[in-house]
DNA sequence: AAAGTGACTGTTA
DNA sequence: TTAACAGCCACTT
């Protein structure tokens, strides 16, 4: 773990620039933290996060469809994201996805840095 | 040291 | 539209 919290670092730093009411999937986390093709990587290190912090903004990433990633592993995290999310204003649709078009963080537009 | 696992994803059928 | 598959790699056993 020591020798790759660089790694994390990098995609902790990512994470936090998603801005609210917006969300990034894990493969885009991924390339933006010099880690292309590597979104499990990411998953993994969102699962490290302290949930009952929102200093790193977790629940704004989701998966390529659109949808909260679940795992009996989260015990019930995954529900408190979608949670957090509408919060925030984003809204789901009927079979709990969010509408990317709408939603996904674009950080040309945004003009981050 | 080797094999198994998983908050993933693009391709293929 | 959906689902199975194969890459992917850090971490755990």
């Amino acid at each position: 773990m020591s020798n790759n919290l660089n790694t994390y670092d990098r995609i902790y730093e990512v994470v936090k620039q998603i801005p609210k009411g917006y969300v990034a999937t894990y493969g885009q986390i991924a390339e933006l933290s010099n880690l292309a093709g590597k979104a499990r990587v990411v998953g993994y290190a969102l699962y490290r996060v302290d949930m009952k912090s929102l200093e790193i903004p977790w629940q704004r990433v989701v998966n390529a469809k659109g949808e909260v990633s679940l795992s009996p592993l989260r015990f019930g995290t995954d529900h408190l994201q979608r949670s957090l999310l509408e919060g925030e204003g984003i809204i789901f649709d009927r079979n709990g996805k969010i509408d990317l078009r709408k939603y996904l963080w674009r950080p040309e537009t945004h003009l981050i840095l």
